[in-house]
DNA sequence: CGTAATGTACTAATGTTATAGTACAAGCAG
DNA sequence: CTGCTTGTACTATAACATTAGTACATTACG
């Protein structure tokens, strides 16, 4: 089973956070086609989160074509490939982030070679 | 001047999203001590947003000891150093923004590889 | 002093987020 | 069929976020 993991004192909704890490965990491989989520009440005992939060989230994301829901039986990844929009926005949308998680760790104290390092290390594994 | 930016799009709620860049601004040294930050009314302004929302961050900053606002000047970068926490804590806060990070870049299409290469990139700059 | 610029402090209205609780619908196993 | 598990739908409530508008306090400057 995955484990997401969302942080109730963080100023981003819930939901929001809960939709991220389901679609960032499909895009990792982390989920694959057909894998299956946990039930909208489990997941809601795991996050300590309430049920209709997650069953919004997994609603929502049925709508977008990216889960598919068997009533009686559980929910699970339907499509693995997800479109990307032209080359420019992509490139933009990086800078983007990078720029954030460049902020963050710096938050923390951390430099770009330490994050490099760092991610190095993911690399190997 | 520093340019900040949030996207009203986000879920992330903007006060958040601009404290949050103000902080990174600062710990990135891209804004200095005793730097000026743009006037309450002007960044209102400039970010689309209600000036009432940025007098809130601003003496959110202010009351954790990071702004020093002078009625009728301004508003200024006040500290430099911001207080770690513990090496373990910031391991594993670390972690976290790394798996955030190859989450959100996985949603775009890019690689682990193709990350540490931007990263290289901006360590040039 | 008088004016402009700055941060600060309210009220009111509107929309969003999260929760609790309850009930219903659909599929599976016995 | 019966009972269990699953997703879904609805109401109601509370808290939070955002905006608009107005007014006030403090400081700098001519």
């Amino acid at each position: 089973m995955p484990t997401f993991s969302v942080d109730p004192r963080s100023p981003t909704p819930i939901y929001a956070q809960l939709d991220h890490a389901i679609r960032a965990a499909i895009a990792t491989g982390e989920l694959g086609t057909n894998a299956q989520l946990p039930t909208v009440r489990q997941l809601a005992v795991d996050l300590a989160v309430n049920a209709n939060t997650v069953a919004r989230v997994y609603a929502q994301l049925e709508r977008d074509g990216i889960l598919e829901t068997r009533r009686g039986v559980g929910t699970f990844v339907r499509v693995a490939p997800t479109p990307h929009a032209t080359r420019a926005h992509r490139e933009r949308e990086l800078r983007a982030l990078i720029k954030k998680f460049v902020g963050d760790a710096a938050l923390l104290g951390f430099t770009l070679p330490e994050l490099i390092d760092q991610l190095r290390n993911e690399e190997k594994k």
